[in-house]
This record gives structure tokens, C-alpha cells and sequence, in this order.
RNA sequence: CGCGGGGUGGAGCAGACUGGUAGCUCGUCAGGCUCAUAACCUGAAGGUCGGACGUUCAAAUCGUCCCCCCGCAACCA
């Protein structure tokens, strides 16, 4: 089993529409998965959706909906949005399944009898109108920072997760374990945090009277479990199951990457391997925060109306070239600029002139000069331009294992050498101007030539798989194995 | 001095750890070619690397100070 590849996106919140924030995270773990297949992997994608909490249940009361309704209905849309996107998970997961809220359960039972977790009356400040609590540092000047309103003192039992326990564990294992957290910059921040603050225990339950809407905990009725608690244990329940002696047994954890936006970095770098140290159960082995899509250079969200809708997007340029363009723009791991104008010039630079140009070029000079027919062809050419072709596409396999998870993941950095490659051939036809070989029939000459660039051509479309799949059948349909059979071009100029 | 990230030709970025002719993509301009989606190829212009001081034979790169931009500052995602 050491070839297997357990990958997973965060579970998307379903209180709003999926916007491209949450497209990005499962194109990128789409482009890891099928990579992963193709060299022989076992892989194993996981997406799935966060259905409990206060603002769920909120949402679904203003729609007059019950909560479960209000996610059924948030969930055909994500599941609709990836079906379009071609994500290729293996298994959703819905925090509201009974296969997780067992687990959640389970989970809590055992933190309970190991003594993880505690009560405590926790005082604080609470805006009813909000129905928000507050902590004492949050409030300004007696009032509520969202609505206010003053806020009013009230206390509460809680149950709380003994965090600052394993701070000092966790500090250790972020230093001797290089990979566990990308890029290296929030490897230094989550560091930083650690040893310049003292973590607080979680609480980790919110009662039933303010919050029905959640898993209630085994051992107290009249609470339910804290959402990111609940929320994050998806990792886990979907993959194994505790056994008799409450040891987690799965036979794909630990997870190899778990990919997350930035700002779930906490959670998922504290929180989360706090929890499965108390459990007993082994880290994650990396998690990888990407950046934000910046619209316009600022912030994208619902108040300030700037949130962009994936499927917008897909219908204007289809699937290929935007997935295309958020691997390709960004280095990933950092913020990007999100606009049709950028898109428009990958999908006319990159895509159109560069490999779309290549592959159309070629075949037209297979038709013209060989009537399509052109197999069976040895290349013994000993230019230097052939060689160093011959030469980048060997070495191409390896150049994008090294930012695919060998040493990083950067998807920008991993479709740098097909471009090379691509750019290449286009250099070789102008230097070696076909149309003069065919003039003096030097036909022999000729037909080894366009056999390099079919040759490229096959290498460029099972290299750009994993981005682009759509666009690698379509090539290895016009330039396949045997037959070759031009097409309409593969991606229009938009003027 | 709360923490972190950043300020490099018109735009977006790389280079900074291990100082030594400032690189890439797009854009602009000129030329070449015709197999091709006005695509492709070649060449050129354009930067005192946010500012100041310092270390050094030599600083975008190291040190100190300052200015500006952006996130985060913990429990309800």
C-alpha cells in the first residue's frame, strides 16, 4: 500500500452558492488524482460538503426550509458544479450521512473516557438579535461588533477539548516533519503562532437551546458538537471505523494530502492533528493552503458583489481552459488575480497559438504532404534541434513529477516544460521550413520531421492529462495512435 | 515596536537562503516566413530592483531605520 494516494478537499460550507474559491481546490485535487492514476497509484479523492451549524440553520429558516432540505438542495448544486468542472472524485461525503455522525460519536466517546474533555462554565458576551456569542475582546464598548446592539453577559456550560495539552507535541512534529505543512511560508506562520502564543482548549460544544442544528454529543443531550469539530473528523469517518479497543483501523490513513485555502489553515494545522493525537491516530502527512483568487486586487465576497460563478466562467471558455488557467496562472500556494481579460490571454497565448496552432499546423502538413497517411515512420534525424527534442521529451516525465509532489506542489511550475517542449517544435518548423523539403521532395527527410512533431504532439496531450482531459482526448483523437485525422481547431482566438 | 506576506522595465511574476554582467510571460516597435487559428520565428526599445544609511573590492541579494499595500489577531465555518 505505499503507493497509495489518499487526497481531499476541505467539505465546502453550503450556507452559499460554490463560487471559484471552491473550484480551485477541487481542479487542484482533480489534477493531483488523475495524475496520481496514471502512474499506477491507488488514489483515493475525497470532497464533500459542511452541513451543520448556526448559519445553516439560519439559512434554511429565512428559505422557511428544514436545515436538511435547505443542504440536499446546496448540495445537488456542488455536486452539479463538479460534474461540470470533470472532478473526478472517488467519494462525498455529507456531514449529515449517518456514517459520519456515527463517527463523530465514537469519537467524542472516546475523547470523553480518556478524559480529553472537560466542563466548564464558560461566561461571555451574547447578542441575542445576532444570536452570536461574543468573547470579551471582541465586544466594543459593551456592544455588539456586528449589529451594535449591547450585548449581554450570560454563562454557559461547555464542553471544552484539552488543545493546549499537545501544543508543545505539535511544535515538535512541525519541525521535524518538513512536508507536514505548504508552502513553507505558512509552515513559518502556524510555527510562529505556536510559540508565541498559548493555545486555548476548544470548546468544542454549543447548546442545544441556542443550537439545535448539529450532531449532539453521546454523553451530553443538550448540547451538540462544535462544527469545525464535527466538520473536520470527515477526513477520518470517511475512509475506516473505530474498532473494539477504539483504534482507528483504515486502509487509507493517513491522508497524503489534505489541500485547504488559507484561511482554514488553523484548523486544519492545530486543531485537526490535536485531535488525532489525543485519538491516538497519525497525522496527516501534508497539508497544502493555496491562496485566494483576488478579484479586481481585492477580496472576494458576497458584500462587496464581486463573486464570481464557476459556471459562468465554463460557459463563456468551457472546462479545459479554465481549469487551465487557475493551474497554470499562479504559482500555487499564492494569491492570484482573477479576470476574463487573463483568462482570454492564456486561452489565445498559451493555448490557441501555442499548442492549438501546433497541433493544427501538423496535421494540415500531413494532409498536404503525406494525404494523412504517415505511419510506420523511423526517425534516424541527427540535427540538433531533432535531438534536442528527442531529449526534452524524455526528461519531460520526470520535470513535472518534481512539482506534482515530488518536492512541491506547483501546478504553474509543472506545465512550464510542456510549453518548452511545445515552443520547441514550433521553432523546429520554422528553421527546417517544411514547405522548401516538399518543394525539392525530399520526402524521406520530410516525413521524419513531421514524425518528431507527431511525436510531440502525443507526448504534449498524455502530459497535459491530468490539467486538461478533455483536451488530451481531443488531441489523441486527431493525432492518435494510429489514425490521424484532423479536426476543427482545438481552442478558437477570442478577439 | 502584536504576527505574517509583499513593494523588481507598461502589466503580472522569478531571482534574495549560498552577494559578482537583472531573467521570464504578456504588451509595444521593427523585420522574416507561409505549413498554420492575422497564428509561428528573429531582433529591439524599456528597470538608479519602495526610500535612506551601513557592511563589502562588489548589494535586488547581507545589516539597521523609515514609507506604502495586503492578510491575520483565536470559540460558532
Amino acid at each position: 500500500m505505499n503507493n497509495k494516494f489518499y487526497i481531499t478537499t476541505p467539505l465546502y460550507y453550503v450556507n452559499a452558492a460554490p463560487h471559484i474559491g471552491h473550484s480551485y481546490t477541487c481542479i487542484a485535487a482533480d489534477c493531483l488524482s488523475r495524475y496520481y492514476r496514471n502512474l499506477g497509484h491507488k488514489v483515493h479523492f475525497l470532497t464533500g460538503t459542511d452541513e451543520h451549524g448556526q448559519k445553516i440553520q439560519r439559512a434554511a429558516e429565512a428559505q422557511g426550509l428544514e436545515p436538511k432540505v435547505f443542504a440536499d438542495k446546496a448540495v445537488s448544486v456542488f455536486k452539479g458544479l463538479w460534474e461540470t468542472l470533470n472532478i473526478s472524485y472517488d467519494d462525498f461525503i455529507r456531514t449529515t450521512e449517518s456514517r459520519h455522525e456515527k463517527a463523530v460519536q465514537k469519537v467524542l466517546e472516546i475523547l470523553y473516557k480518556k478524559g480529553e474533555l472537560y466542563e466548564h462554565v464558560y461566561q461571555g458576551w451574547y447578542c441575542t438579535p445576532c444570536e452570536t456569542f461574543w468573547s470579551e475582546s471582541q465586544i466594543q464598548a459593551g456592544n455588539c461588533p456586528d449589529c451594535k446592539r449591547p450585548v449581554e453577559k450570560i454563562e454557559e456550560k461547555n464542553y471544552f477539548f484539552k488543545l493546549s495539552k499537545y501544543q508543545d507535541w505539535l511544535i515538535d512534529h512541525i519541525k521535524s516533519h518538513q512536508d507536514f505543512i505548504f508552502p513553507p511560508s505558512r509552515r513559518e506562520e502556524v510555527l510562529r503562532f505556536l510559540e508565541l502564543n498559548k493555545l486555548s482548549d476548544l470548546c468544542i460544544s454549543r447548546p442545544k437551546e441556542r443550537l439545535s442544528w448539529g450532531i449532539p454529543l453521546p454523553f451530553s443531550p443538550n448540547h451538540v458538537t462544535y462544527v469545525w469539530f464535527d466538520a473536520l473528523i470527515n477526513y477520518i469517518s470517511a475512509v475506516g471505523s473505530f474498532d473494539k479497543n477504539d483504534k482507528y483501523q483504515s486502509e487509507w490513513w493517513p491522508a497524503d494530502l489534505h489541500l485547504i485555502g488559507k484561511d482554514i489553515l488553523r484548523q486544519h494545522a492545530v486543531y485537526w492533528p490535536i485531535m488525532l493525537k489525543a485519538l491516538d491516530i497519525q497525522p496527516p502527512k501534508t497539508i497544502f493552503a493555496h491562496g485566494w483568487w483576488m478579484i479586481d486586487s481585492s477580496k472576494m465576497s458576497k458584500s462587496r458583489g464581486n463573486v464570481v460563478n464557476p459556471i459562468e466562467m465554463v460557459d463563456k471558455f468551457g472546462v479545459d481552459v479554465y481549469r487551465y488557467f487557475l493551474l497554470r496562472d499562479v504559482p500555487f500556494g499564492m494569491d492570484g488575480n482573477f479576470s476574463e481579460d487573463a483568462i482570454i490571454k492564456r486561452q489565445n497565448g498559451d493555448l490557441a497559438n501555442d499548442l492549438g496552432n501546433l497541433v493544427y499546423r501538423t496535421l494540415t502538413m500531413i494532409e498536404k504532404y503525406f494525404q494523412g497517411e504517415i505511419t510506420n515512420v523511423e526517425i534516424n534525424l541527427k540535427n540538433k534541434q531533432a535531438k534536442e527534442i528527442e531529449e526534452k521529451i524524455n526528461a519531460l516525465d520526470s520535470m513535472i513529477k518534481t512539482n506534482m509532489g515530488e518536492k512541491d506542489y506547483n501546478f504553474s511550475l509543472a506545465l512550464e516544460p510542456i510549453w518548452e517542449l511545445i515552443n520547441l517544435a514550433n521553432k523546429y518548423i520554422e528553421d527546417t521550413k517544411p514547405w522548401n523539403l516538399a518543394k525539392e521532395n525530399k520526402t524521406g527527410e520530410l516525413k521524419e520531421f513531421i514524425a518528431v512533431l507527431v511525436k510531440v504532439i502525443r507526448k504534449t496531450a498524455d502530459a497535459i492529462y491530468p490539467f486538461m482531459p478533455f483536451t488530451s482526448e481531443a488531441i489523441k483523437q486527431q493525432v492518435g495512435k494510429d489514425n490521424i485525422s484532423k479536426g476543427k481547431p482545438l481552442f478558437p482566438r477570442i478577439e
